[in-house]
This record gives C-alpha cells, structure tokens and sequence, in this order.
DNA sequence: CGATAATTTGAGACGTTTCAAAGCGGGTGG
DNA sequence: CCACCCGCTTTGAAACGTCTCAAATTATCG
C-alpha cells in the first residue's frame, strides 16, 4: 500500500456528502477523525493480503471496494463487494488477521481508521456502533444469497442477483438512475463475483440481452429494463431483499 | 417451534459446562440469564423460518444448528453450521427480520435470550460484547473459505474443507477426539452445506476413503487419517486456518 | 494508428447432476 | 423374533451445464 497510494483526494471529487453516506449525520468529532485519516486508492490496489495482519476499520467514501480470496492456482472468488458509505474491518477470530484480500476496483476514497481510534469512537458513540452492526448484518444477509445461488443456482440466477444486489445497494446511494448503474469490473471480475468463468458470464448476459431483461455495453454500464422478469430469473422477491440487504436511515 | 419444543434439559444431558463453552467463565449473572432461558429442541426443528422476524439472540450449549436458505425449486443451501459454545442473533439489514431459515440439526439445547435483554447484557459485560464480535468474526471466515470453494473448488476440495472446518471447530470443544468424530448430517445434508448433490457426495466421500485420507461409518461417522494430505486437497494451511476460525479464550 | 486488453462465438472436454435400481440397516408391528 | 418397510447409501449410465481452448472481433490507451 506504499507506491500506489496517493496523498490527498483529488480536487473536484466530491461524493454527495463530506465524510460518506452513513456519515452524513455524524457528529462533529466523528467526521473529524474520518477526514483526518482519508486516503486515495488507485483502482486495483491491494489494500491489505490474505493472512496478513489488519488494525484498521476501512470507512469507504467513494469507489469500489473488493473483499476476495484465492485459490492456490490463481482462481479468485469475490467473497463481496463494499460500496461508498460502507464499513469494512477484515479481521478474524484470533483478533489480528485478515482472512481474505482487499483491493479497489475503482480509485476509492477511504478513512482507514485504526481500530483503537474506532472502539473509542464506537464507546463515545452508540450510534456508530449500531450502524457498524447493522452494516454486518447487511453484509452477511447478501452473503447468504450469493451463497445459495453459488451453491444451488443456475448461472442465470447467480447473475440475475448480482445485478438486483448491485442495483439496489447502488440507488441507495443515488448511483443507479432508473436501473442504469455502472460496474467497475470486467466480466473476468463479474466471473469471479457470482463464481463463473468469464466466458460463461459473457454467454449469459447476451442470453438476457436477447431476451430484453437488461443490456449492458463499454465495459459494463447495465440497465436493467425488466426488473420482475429479472427477480424472477434470479429467485427473489425484490422488496422482501430490499428490507434484508439496504440500510436505511 | 410450538409442537416439538421441549420444555427442559432432560437430567443427565450435561456438557462440559452449564452454560456453554464460551461462558464457562461468565458472570454469575449471565450464567442466571442464560439458563432462564434454556430450551431442549428436537431435531429437525425449525426455530426460525426465512423472512420472518426475529428478536433473539440464540446460545447454543449443546447439539448443532444449521443456518440455511432455500431456492423456490426446494433447493436448501445449508449457509453455516452452529456448533455448541457459539451465538447467532438472525436479523438483517432491517434490524428485525432473519433472511435465514434456522433449524436444530441433532437434540440441541439453546439459551433464547430476547435482543432487549442481550444488549443490556453486553452494556454491563464488554467482555460479552468482545465475545459475540470474534464469533461473528469466526463466522465470516469460515463461510468466505466455503463460498471460495463453492465458487471456484472441486468437490473434493468442498468436502475435504468441510471436513477440516468442522474438526477443528469440533476439537476446541472436546468434541472430535484424533481426528475422529460424529455428523449429525445424511450425505443429503452435507451436500446441502457444501453445494453438492447427495449421489455426489457419497461418490467423493468414498474416493477419499480409497485413496486412504479418511473414513466413514454409520451415518456420517468421520476419522480422519491424513490431515496434511486431507488439508492438501482443501487446499488450506492447518494452522493458518486454525487462527481464523477457531475462537481461542 | 498500432499495441494491448476485453468481448464474443464456436467446438469439444470435463465434472456434476439426474434418473434408476440394487444393497444395507434400523426400527416397528405382527 | 422375524419380516417388513422405509430411509440412507452405493453404483451405473446418460444428460446437462459449465469450463477450457482457440480464434475472430471490438474497444481502449498511449
């Protein structure tokens, strides 16, 4: 995380608010302490490996980030993506270290705050540790999903939901207009998210192209123009995943 | 959970502590809350079904728990296992409703502490709060290993990891005794954790039986003999695992 | 505009599922 | 106590879905 990261945000860049969508109705103090420990990532840096040590709750404000594990010949699986206005803290049950890589998919805008400054923030602040738990719960209830279709699904359901996920997450933070969103991953990296080679992911979205359920084009603007034949696809009642998966405030 | 509750912990059924591995060393009064709470189940017990709500926290002291999520097809993907010592509290991003199905998969006696109860439990004991974090921790590791392997392994190498994971969750609790020890799942269940149909996994479990790794006996008695080469073909250090998933106190 | 990466399409190989039938085992009722 | 039954395991054979390999096409970037 040395050559590749840079100093300051770039001028210009601003998200829709100054410390991150949960954050927007932070205490003073709180954004302070974001602020004070924002960083920029190039897309496809590697924040923290596999099996390395982790201190550090990442507070993303902008970009994509990606939460991954690899086999021993190269295969990559995306365990789940983090969005702006989301928490991440990627340790493991001996307290110290991160089972699974971390990497931005797109230049991301991130507070990486260590987590001593955290736990005192979260003690001085219930509300804090409140939205940094129901952001778990976020993350494993779409974990579940994914895993259900990884486990039991066909590739036209794995990747049905992925788009419904992403669209979702995606309004909630007023990046997806009318079910256009933009995804920061080739279809190697939409593979490896809904556990697909890429040339099958290829295959299956022209198959829901042909059929008028969404289209994508350069490099992966999606718009969905069916959502319930899309829901339908992937098995999922959208407003029952809604609740499951979007925090609201 | 009306008809096949029951109402105590019959006499004699005693683990190694009263209130569960975890709280061998709890206070003297969240042992009193956990045991005011203590329910016997019996198996295939649903004590929670997808979509509906949820406002407890679940202890488990003895028996296991499956965490699943089912396709409209029928299709069950067993999400996680909860083995006795840990917690899970199903709610998601809404605060209020599971987005799993939860079920008792042997006899299993729980300590079904209402939400209110359980935060004010964790304002008066930091160290509870602690506790229920790294298991939630644990919990992430483990399903990342397995939707790695459900994304992008082989199903030898789903097996051999599910077979690892569950000895070494197993030995911290006393339960597998030289890589010997006891499923309570049909190979129907199994394929349900590990993505793979029942005729499948009877097809691996013997090649692995062939090939010397392990063994199997009357419904899903399990000895491993080789952990390295079992390990080899999961793909996985031992002892890195170990420190990721095994909660230590 | 050339070089390089990403997408698209085809064809065949491979691993897993499905369907089917036979064996085993444990529990129940006659 | 035996016979029967039902659920689980085992095995075979064929169907199916996805992957791999390969080549053509299209975008992207310097």
């Amino acid at each position: 995380m040395s050559s590749s990261e840079v100093e300051t945000t770039p001028p210009g860049m601003v998200s829709r608010s100054e410390c991150g969508v949960p954050f927007s109705d932070a205490s003073v103090h709180l954004r302070r302490v974001l602020k004070a420990h924002m960083h920029g990532y190039r897309a496809e840096t590697i924040l923290k490996f596999e099996g390395e040590d982790s201190a550090a709750v990442y507070c993303v404000q902008t970009g994509w980030l990606a939460v991954s594990k690899s086999m021993a010949n190269g295969a990559r699986q995306i365990i789940d993506v983090i969005l702006p206005g989301e928490i991440i803290d990627p340790y493991s049950a001996n307290g110290h270290t991160s089972s699974v890589q971390i990497e931005a998919l797109s230049y991301t805008t991130i507070a990486v705050v260590p987590r001593a400054v955290w736990s005192r923030l979260e003690d001085s602040d219930p509300e804090l540790r409140h939205t940094e738990t129901t952001t778990i719960a976020a993350s494993l209830s779409r974990m579940s999903e994914r895993m259900l279709r990884l486990g039991k699904g066909t590739a036209e359901s794995r990747i049905a939901y992925a788009m419904i996920e992403l669209c979702m997450r995606l309004g909630a933070i007023g990046e997806c207009n009318n079910g256009a969103f933009h995804l920061p991953l080739t279809q190697q990296g939409l593979g490896d998210f809904v556990g697909l080679s890429a040339v099958h992911v290829c295959r299956t979205l022209r198959r829901l192209s042909r059929s008028g359920i969404i289209s994508t084009e350069d490099h992966m603007d999606v718009v969905i123009h069916d959502l319930d034949a899309l829901a339908d696809v992937a098995g999922v009642d959208p407003e029952r995943l809604r609740g499951e998966i979007i925090v609201t405030r």
